[in-house]
DNA sequence: GTCTATACATCGATAGAC
DNA sequence: GTCTATCGATGTATAGAC
């Protein structure tokens, strides 16, 4: 019994269609948001560079918060997938450290793709729950590979991904391109690391 | 002899009028920016709100570059005027920290201006020579206290600098209100200095 | 110095023909 | 699915009367 072709099918080739275009639209939204920063695509400009008239946009994409809502799927998705395809060394410190530095390349290389995903100053724009639930993962493998180099506390993370993020903000914002901030970040590492066992060693 | 009155007489009431009106427009610029962020400012609003059509707006600032122009240098000289009147403690490390209780007190009392300053995000804002000149005061303000606890090396006083936005900039994006982040400061600046140390010891 | 009126631009979103 | 046409709102800035 031959099943009707619903909306998914990816084998229909109107759905295969429409995938395409929308990816082409999403590609070319990144390409505008590197050069001018996310919050300044404007769905005009868009349509432009994808050859449509801006209307038709929302054929793909329900309103603009949709069309960044996909943006930070799929950054996270490539975040994930860069991650999680990393094999990391045996020592927790050394695994700590594969990971930022992989984190950081992938911040460097698209610094409005890290403005989406992690400054999400972006206005108006609010993930939906099934996007953020990508966010979640990444942050779940950050207290995951943290825990194995034994900083556990609530406050430890707290500090630490602070502190991260601000060197690579200052790295995107001051010094693009360079490395200014981020050549610093595997001493900071190993120092706070130090402090975390500083503090244990101290409180007992 | 006589002085005739220029345009710059404060004994002038028609130069003392303007200047008190530009002052009221400043502040309510500055209520506007902390409800919905500098960047929604819009002059129709500030203007509604200091009981002025929006094109009279223009007899005080010739634009909104101008706007927030001044809102910089206000917001930097509230600062300078801050830290400058501090009586530090003679220790340099409790120096360090009084300097940045100090700072982060500012930065949480009104995120909108810490964001105007330090974080620069204004599209289409650039600051005037003049402006910058008052955010360059602060800088080597912070120069010199770090060197007195014995950091000198640019490399470290980029990170150190990194490493406070960050925890400020988290504390204002995701606990504002709270003291989630700042609350390690001191510990953090410990942290440091102690690195800072224990590099110099080992690099002879 | 303040006003009315308006120019001028940009933007997101919808209606409806094809 | 794409288009033209248009709505409706918002924004900065200027012209010119008073």
């Amino acid at each position: 019994m031959k099943r009707k072709a619903g909306p998914d099918d990816a084998t229909d080739p109107r759905v295969r269609r429409h995938a395409q275009t929308k990816a082409r639209i999403l590609r070319e939204a990144w390409k505008l948001a590197a050069q001018e920063g996310v919050p300044a695509i404007s769905l005009g400009e868009l349509a432009r560079h994808v050859d449509l008239r801006q209307p038709s946009l929302y054929t793909y994409f329900a309103s603009k918060n949709d069309l960044y809502d996909a943006m930070f799927a799929q950054g996270n998705e490539e975040l994930l997938a860069r991650i999680e395809g990393l094999t990391l060394p045996a020592n927790p410190v050394d695994a700590l450290k594969s990971f930022f530095r992989e984190m950081t390349a992938f911040a460097l290389e698209d610094p409005a793709r890290y403005q989406l995903l992690f400054q999400r100053n972006i206005p108006g724009f609010e993930p939906s729950p099934d996007s953020y639930a990508l966010a979640l993962r990444f942050y779940e493998m950050y207290t995951r590979l943290m825990r194995a180099a034994g900083v556990e506390s609530r406050s430890h993370l707290d500090v630490f991904a602070a502190l991260v993020a601000g060197i690579q903000e200052q790295q995107i914002a001051n010094n693009p391109g360079g490395t200014r901030w981020v050549r610093h970040l595997d001493w900071v590492i190993d120092m706070f690391l130090r402090e975390v066992k500083r503090q244990k060693r101290s409180s007992t």
